[in-house]
DNA sequence: CATTATACGGAGGGTGCCTCCGTTTGCAAG
DNA sequence: CTTGCAAACGGAGGCACCCTCCGTATAATG
């Protein structure tokens, strides 16, 4: 009978309340805690608790548990961005990528459940609420590649998404345990010695 | 107060009751059908459902989810490993190998949810229930692998873990899609090519 | 048949998901 | 500093699923 029950964000009329914004970081910091533990079945009431916050409240920032595992993987894939366009004018293009993935490698064994959590949530339609961040990582990226290809280094039939997916998806097949890293960085190598032209 | 409540399969007096033997039977069927659909999260009871199976019977032959999981899990992994088999002594090693990870990504295609519903359970403890099946897969993939070193065709750092984790990642990352089969294919001839000596 | 080990169904207690709404609180206009 | 209200909060409550327990049903055996 009355509309404007629930103001979205882009038609509100004042500026965001302290409590609320605090209330939203505390959260994605609990997600990721709580998420990287327990991976993606861990529950959202545990984050909710962690974040000393109510149930209401998290679902009212998160509508859901995808929205909440993607405003963690953004914060995630920022870093990734901010990697990657460091490796800029690198001299050694292949060797440069291969130093940023193996990076990447190193940062995932941190945070196991959390790549387990969010993978589950990663098609393609999700991914487009990323292009602004995706753009940049595979510019970023391609620029590597192109660089590596024009040099006769590498094969030119390869894009970024190709090394990425596949980065992400060795590390996700490998079963924890002792010798993780070396497992992924082994087979992440030969695909990398298959790149070369 | 009173030993022997649930007398286990090794100590059984008669031979197994015939509607058991027929529950069993549907349960995995149905849950084929289920957690292909619906993934991992699917509800086990949906799945008793579907077997026109009170809950208590899909408990009763499957501890736990994980129970259920391998039991199909099983069942793919015994076609996987005959399918392999049947390729000694083929002409052609580094093909035949090509061949039938092509195959098998063409069977992940039509079970894609499954996938993902097993992967999450495939620890390394968890495989170690599986040492019969996995020690003739090994065997026959690694057959293959030695023949291909032994012609100077590929390199021999490799093992069938490598190839069969790796495709079953490029598989998982890769979200369904319409090119979804071209995209595993192009990553997994790639790597394929880093296999080269 | 009668006996009984074996198996079945589904109610029930516990937990997690998400919604709804009465209460509280920060912001800003007077 | 009040006061008014949009914005935000908390958590009870309804629903689905998980798994256990146990009274009832039934296939095997003699």
């Amino acid at each position: 009978m009355q509309g404007m029950r629930a103001p979205t964000v882009e038609n509100r009329q004042r500026k965001p309340r302290r409590d609320a914004l605090e209330n939203r970081v505390r959260l994605i910091e609990a997600a990721k805690e709580i998420l990287g533990r327990g991976g993606p079945e861990a529950s959202l009431e545990a984050v909710a608790r962690r974040a000393n916050v109510g149930v209401g409240t998290l679902y009212r920032h998160f509508p859901n548990r995808d929205a909440l595992f993607h405003a963690v993987y953004r914060q995630e894939m920022e870093q990734l961005v901010v990697r990657a366009e460091a490796l800029d004018g690198a001299a050694d293009p292949s060797g440069a990528l291969r130093q940023w993935l193996h990076a990447n490698v190193a940062l995932v064994e941190t945070k196991r459940g959390l790549l387990g959590a969010l993978s589950v949530v990663l098609t393609d339609e999700a991914k487009a609420s990323y292009v602004d961040l995706s753009t940049r990582l595979h510019r970023a990226v391609n620029l590597m590649l192109r660089q590596g290809a024009a040099s006769g280094a590498l094969r030119d039939d390869v894009v970024a998404e190709d090394l990425i997916e596949t980065m992400y998806a060795l590390c996700y097949a490998q079963p924890p345990g002792p010798d993780w890293r070396r497992q992924v960085l082994r087979r992440l190598d030969i695909f990398l010695d298959g790149l070369r032209a």
